[in-house]
DNA sequence: TTTTCGTTTCGGCGAATGTCGAAGCGTTCT
DNA sequence: AGAACGCTTCGACATTCGCCGAAACGAAAA
């Protein structure tokens, strides 16, 4: 047949709506059931079952059975990644239609397994204006002030290695910047779940900054008080237009 | 309404066979009418313009009016990088089966801009073995020999900025394998379109090697004849699986 | 064992969509 | 001006697909 890429066939499984904000829900990396998924995206069991056959056939979930229940989640990290890029190619009068200012997803949210929204695009520059990382060419490298920065927030050295970049930039559907995943993106969103500086919400992949998160982020990357109006009055601004 | 990506709307754009052909067409970069489209996709033309409304309308494509001609184009290097990173994901059983082996889309092609293939990935790996680029923290970077390579080829030395750079990793699909891409891709591809080491084929995003491409290919890049039987024969053992 | 519950299969309904032929419109060539 | 050509719109047809309710299946709980 025809010796190019069968794009139809995950377009396809993107085409529905549906299936869209079932994909949404899986994109923070964890793993729900079939009533979980029917539940958020208002629809039947029987009608997620069929969508989530889809999914799987395409390659983009997979599922694991336990007892009764079927947990699926996003089939890879490189399915999440390329996912979050075709995001990007979103309309962007479809992203201000939908966007919520209210709604934290905005301000904090996980892109898979790394921090993205406003947040995460503040702490990536903050990484880079304070010598943690820097710029080598358009790509991200570790900076002067980088294994102070592990040492400081009691990190595990990343294993750095020519093929698991430390840090690279990760295009944010909402912000349209740069954020950075790979893994001092995964531990850094790690670190903040695992000390309650963020949790997670309940039905999205918002994130909501806690009182300690507040003083926590203050001290490591910066965040002040102005800035953190800021983020939220920039996103109160976004509301009027 | 939802505080989400609208996945759906870029998912149904790609949801169709004869508009993913169209895509992949289009892919090589150039822009072509509505005929040519349709001719390529073996549909009738007012199909082709209801398949080139809704691409367009999804932001994937773009066209321009010339005289009675409508000519299409992907609409950003954005969008093809996007889609070249979808093509990774398709499943591994319709690509083999689609991928007839002695078409020469396995051996060489052009990703949007740059080149890929076999030919790509070994280009790719010999830059980096004689030193014209090097990794730094799994991002490419120029080597000691990088300038040397551009005067030897005869190439105006791309314009190396933070935020464009030189070289970057493009995830191949039909090799599953990185090669390159950035300004560094693009000169290469440009300069071997020019002095006719490769030709592009009528149909296709396949190029073939010319004569004095072969030898021209050998000089720069190493690539023997024992090399070149390589590529050729693992496209050959590829075929018995 | 019986009950409960999560998941899946099946059948049917309604909406959306890919396809083409015929016809209309605008540009270019003769 | 007239003919040729490329593109688009319109109408009609067949197919696909999302959706749900009812019912079946299978594992856990009572």
């Amino acid at each position: 047949m025809r010796p190019e890429p069968r794009l139809d066939i995950i377009g396809a499984a993107l085409a529905d709506p549906t299936r869209a904000r079932i994909l949404c829900k899986l994109m923070d990396g964890r793993a729900f059931t079939n009533k979980e998924l029917s539940c958020a995206a208002n629809i039947t069991p029987p009608t997620a079952t069929a969508h989530l056959k889809q999914l799987e056939r395409a390659g983009l979930t997979t599922s694991i059975r336990s007892g009764r229940h079927v947990f699926h989640r996003i089939a890879s990290a490189q399915v999440a990644s390329a996912l979050e890029k075709l995001s990007t190619l979103t309309p962007s009068d479809h992203v201000r239609r939908a966007a919520k200012p209210d709604s934290g997803v905005l301000l904090a949210r996980c892109c898979y397994n790394h921090l993205a929204g406003r947040l995460g695009v503040w702490i990536t520059y903050n990484l880079l204006d304070t010598g943690v990382l820097q710029l080598a060419h358009g790509a991200l490298a570790p900076g002067p002030r980088y294994h102070a920065f592990l040492t400081d927030l009691d990190l595990d050295p990343p294993r750095v290695s020519a093929h698991r970049p430390v840090a690279k930039f990760c295009l944010d559907w909402t912000e349209r910047r740069n954020h950075i995943s790979g893994s001092l993106g995964i531990a850094i969103l790690e670190k903040a779940l695992k000390d309650k500086w963020l949790t997670r919400q309940r039905s999205s992949r918002a994130l909501t900054i806690t009182p300690e998160g507040k003083i926590a982020l203050t001290r490591h990357f910066g965040l002040s008080d102005s800035a953190l109006d800021c983020l939220g009055s920039s996103v109160r601004s976004m509301a009027k237009r």
